[in-house]
Parts: structure tokens; C-alpha cells; sequence
DNA sequence: GAACGGCACAACCCGCGGTTGTGTCTCAGG
DNA sequence: CCTGAGACACAACCGCGGGTTGTGCCGTTC
């Protein structure tokens, strides 16, 4: 099965006849004789009945019509999908359950019209400022460490998005009977957090947090994935890791975890919106007005973050 | 952009290398490297940066790869669309706007992970029940006449909707004011319906009710549409056609077209669900259950229909 | 610095998919 | 009833796209 098998099926079905369908595709009769007569073997269905006047969709073929004109569809997408200019806006994320990921989906279920191509697994917020400021990028949810340094020559950003950060833990916990805790609580407990790659701006934020506050926060350990964290988690009476509010984690009941909140001060991982002020796609425009009119709903004007970020 | 181009694109987007994609799809890596080659350039885009250690996916790589899984699934379900055996529920609703059409889509949101091909424009009846004889229609939703002859060998069918007929007229026309009417009443005027095409099942019940109720019914005309049709009722006070209840019809708000029920007795065009009997299709048995567990919603038992349906 | 592992380029070659030519079937018209 | 037109299929041919083998280059590793 091959696309101009199909295109041809489908200009087939329209005109009702080979010979009217292989003119549109500059073609000879023989050759879309040969492509749907190919396109029938490979699908082991016979799409047409051939009559004196021309041709018929069998039921087989009216029912792989509709499949049909979706696949070229689909290979559109795709293809508009790297198309320079004039394609569907690019938006990093860093990770699918994130707070920025479900603004993004609130977004696009208030637009659905917009069709949006979420990127993630960018290794850190360099890596997507320089997609950014190359272009192949329209915007993405990022800390911004050293605002003035990276944010050079057109880049811009605000803050969309403050993640007030929690403890997770499991019953077992000795905190976990805690309703909320403060950072000075924290110090004397160890944070496990091997999924915080070095090298990231998710490193620098917890460095600062660490420093600042005096926890002892644990990155070691390879990084198995967020339901072998949860696992681990749920098994232990010590081990416990820091989330942000807004992230999306479901597991299963008799895990029977906590997230117990923060307080005095609020800490909280600020997540920004950059992108290119030269950048005139139009879903871009609207993302902006839409992540303008909610400004005060993410955020938490009070809480701490690092002092590097922009206000 | 061809299929074979996007598979071997997964290929090494999953393995992150040419040699190995290559070895999975039994190609050389010149191969492989000719193909992502070829795609790229008929994309426009580089979708792998070339490392000393594999490839690496570019940020256009990564915004096309879920597109190109959506478009080989797209492919696998229009192939699996026409496969014999495990393939989706096949039914026939004559057409979308019908009353058996809106049954066929509670169906669907009520087993949303039942996958359906739904089939329109078969000629008539006969057509219909011949491929569901044959095979290549799981169901059909179809009035049935003279059931002692075609429901032969192991066809069987259920009465599951009775569409009961309305009267459409502009607002101009001498019966708009009418909140009912009786087929008496409606024998005195003329109806148009250039949409009935003769030979059908459709035809044989119209010639039924005419000839029951001394009704005159005019099915000569091009049909152009159901738009078409709309148009010129909406613009004559003497021209009128009947619909059925459930059949889903949309017009400009200043056509101001009336829906007027026939009472006394109230009319109903009678649509079955026809299967093969030994049609073991899990979905045929499930849509048989729902209909079951609703069969008196759609019904109007002391409606008058022709005696050559089932009951 | 040599061996290794990875991708690209070059040359070759087979066969897929196109064209031309022809046969067959059915329907319309005289 | 015959004939011509129109439509699709089959056969033969052929060029080129897409595969293979062979080789080069480059970066990493020991």
C-alpha cells in the first residue's frame, strides 16, 4: 500500500472512471488500471466493480473511502507539520504532565481551532531558547535563569506560571501526617529527586532551593521513570521527593501517597513563556492574549523563587 | 513522501540509529540512509542531526515523528477496514441525516471504543441485503418488503425505528398553520418528492401510502439535493414534501419551513435492523443489545405502516 | 595512533511502474 | 443486426527509482 495508490483511489472514486482520473493525474488508463489493480492485491479487497462505463465502488471501497481521503489528510498534517512557514505553532513543554502542559491544553480547548504541535524532552531551557531564537521553536514553558544573559536579541519572556512546590510521600512518612510544612521543617528530612537532570535549569532552581533554605536535596540514582519513583516512594518510610502542584501524577490507590504542601515561605518554580518577538504567527498572538488575560490565575506574587528568574 | 519513507523515519527515530532501523526493516544502512535522505528533501526539512554515535532528532524531527505514527495508524485501521475478518462493524444507514444514522451515533457515544464503518448511498434494499447475504455488510438499517422472500437463508431482521412522517412546507403554504393534519387532509394537496428514487423500498412505500390514502405524490424531477429541495419548498405556497421526524434537516433561518405532524392515523415509515444470523461479529452483538434494551423508544406500535413489513 | 563504529558517497543493477499497442466487452444508434 | 465509440484489461517494452556492494571519512576509544 502505497500513497499514490491511494491519491489515485481516490481521484478514481470521484470521476467514476480510469480514464477521466488518469488525465487529472497525467496519467494512462493503464497505469491507474495497473495502480488500483496493485492497490487491490496489497489490500486483498476489490475496491471496484469495472463496468462498460466506467467504474464502481464495491462496498469494500466505499468503506475504505473515508479511510482513504483521512490518510492523505494525515500526510498533509504532516508534511505542513515541518513545512517552513505557515504550519501548526511549536510549543515546548518540558514534560506532558506539567503545569505549562495543561495551560497549553486549557488553551487549546478554549481554541480548538488552533492546531498546536506540543514538543517535549528538549534537554533544557539553552536547548529550547536556542530553538527559539533559531526559529524552529514558537515558544516554550521555561525557567529563565539569568534573564539579561539569555534573553538576547529579540527572545522575550514572561511569567506565566507559578508551581508551588510539595512533598510527596508515602503514609508511612513521619511527615506524612503533617497538613502543611515549612521549608525550615524540610531541612531536617532528605529529598530524593533523581530525575532532575544535572546540567538543567531544573538543577539550578533546586541548587538555589537547597542553598537558600539548607536542604539536602539527592539527585543521584538513574532515573527510571516517574511510576518507579511513585513505587519507591510508596514503599518507603524516608525517602520522600518535591513536586510542583500543577503536575499530573496518578497512581495506583493502595499506594496510598501525601502531598503535603509548603508554606512560610511558598516555594514555587516559576515557569515563563519565551518566544521571538519577531514571531508574527498568529497562534502565537493568541497563546499570548490568552496567557495574558489569565495572568494572576497562575500565579503567586508572594511565594519565593530564585532571585534569577523574571517577574 | 511515501510510506515506505515515513516507517523507516519510526524506524530510526525508535532506534536512534541507521544500522540498527536497517537491520530491523532488513535493508542496508545505505539504504536507510537514502530513504530518511529522500524524505527530508521532499519534506523540506532535516529531521536527524548525524552524530559519530547514531542520529539524533532534529526539533522538525521530533514535531513530525507523532504525525508519522498517527499516519502509519491511519494506514494500519484503512487497511484493517477492508481486511476479511476482525475488521470494524460495517452498517448501512441509507444516509447520515436519517433517524437510523442518529440511532447508529448513540451507539456510538454510548461504546465509544466500538469502531464502526458506516456505509451510505447503497441503491436500495436489495443491494443492501445482498451484501449483508454476502458478507460485506455486518447490518443494515432498511425498511423491508415482502419479508417471506428476501429474508431467505439465514437473514434475519428486527423493527427498530418508526419514522413517523411530517408534512414540510414553506410558511406561505395554504396548510403552514396546521398543528396536524390527517392523511384526508393531505389527500387534497400535491406532494413533491424528487428525491425518491423509483425501485427502491422507498418508492414501494410511498406508492403503498398513496394508494392507501388516495394521496397524490409527485416524484418526477431531478434531484438535486436535499438543499436544492429545501431551497424551492421554502420559495412556493403550493409545493410541499413529507419527511420523516427523525430526520435531521437544516435550513437558513429565513427559509421559515414548518414540520407538521400527520395524525389520525399517524404514519410511520418502518426501518429494521437486517443481519446474518450467523454473523458473529462481537459489535453486531452489541448493537443488537442496545437496540433490544431500547426497542419500544423508537416505536409507535398503533402507527399505520404497509402490510408488507415486519412487525 | 590504530581499531572501531557510525553515516555518506559512488557505482552498479534489478525490477517496479510507467508507456505504447492491442483485445474485449457493452451500449447506443442507424 | 451491425457498427462504432467508449471504457477497462492484458502484453510487451523500457527507463529510472531504489536497492545492493564497495569505499571513504570522521569522531571516539583504548
Amino acid at each position: 500500500m502505497d500513497f499514490d495508490g491511494v491519491r489515485t483511489f481516490i481521484a478514481v472514486a470521484d470521476t467514476g472512471q480510469f480514464q477521466e482520473a488518469a488525465s487529472r493525474l497525467s496519467l494512462t488508463q493503464q497505469a491507474v488500471s495497473k495502480r488500483i489493480a496493485a492497490l487491490e492485491a496489497s489490500l486483498g479487497a476489490r475496491l471496484f466493480v469495472r463496468t462498460p462505463r466506467g467504474v464502481q465502488l464495491t462496498i469494500d471501497g466505499q468503506v475504505f473511502l473515508p479511510h482513504a481521503r483521512s490518510l492523505v489528510e494525515a500526510a498533509e498534517r504532516a508534511a505542513d507539520s515541518v513545512r517552513p512557514g505557515r504550519r501548526r505553532l511549536r510549543v515546548d513543554v518540558v514534560k506532558p504532565n506539567l503545569g505549562s502542559a495543561r495551560i497549553l491544553r486549557d488553551f487549546h480547548s478554549a481554541h480548538p481551532e488552533i492546531e498546536i504541535d506540543v514538543v517535549t524532552h528538549l534537554f533544557d531551557a539553552k536547548t529550547a531558547l536556542a530553538a527559539v531564537r533559531a526559529g524552529t521553536l514558537d515558544a516554550t514553558f521555561r525557567a529563565i535563569t539569568r534573564p539579561a544573559q539569555q534573553l538576547t536579541d529579540g527572545v522575550v519572556a514572561t511569567r506565566v506560571l507559578d508551581d508551588a512546590v510539595e512533598l510527596l510521600t508515602s503514609h508511612t512518612h513521619r511527615l506524612a501526617a503533617a497538613t502543611s510544612l515549612t521549608p525550615a521543617e524540610l531541612a531536617k528530612h532528605k529529598v530524593w529527586m533523581p530525575f532532575i537532570a544535572p546540567g538543567t535549569e531544573w538543577a539550578a532552581y533546586y541548587d538555589e532551593l537547597a542553598a537558600r533554605f539548607g536542604l539536602t536535596i539527592d539527585t543521584l540514582g538513574p532515573d527510571f521513570g516517574i511510576d518507579a519513583l511513585l513505587e519507591v516512594i510508596a514503599g518507603s518510610s524516608s525517602l520522600a521527593t518535591l513536586v510542583g502542584e500543577h503536575i499530573r501524577l496518578v497512581w495506583p490507590a493502595e499506594y496510598n501517597l501525601r502531598r503535603i504542601p509548603i508554606r512560610n515561605p511558598m516555594l514555587v518554580y516559576p515557569h515563563s513563556l519565551v518566544w521571538r518577538s519577531d514571531n508574527a504567527h498568529p497562534a502565537l498572538t493568541k497563546l499570548r492574549a490568552y496567557l495574558d488575560a489569565r495572568k494572576d490565575r497562575y500565579r503567586h506574587p508572594k511565594a519565593w523563587s530564585p532571585p534569577w528568574t523574571d517577574r
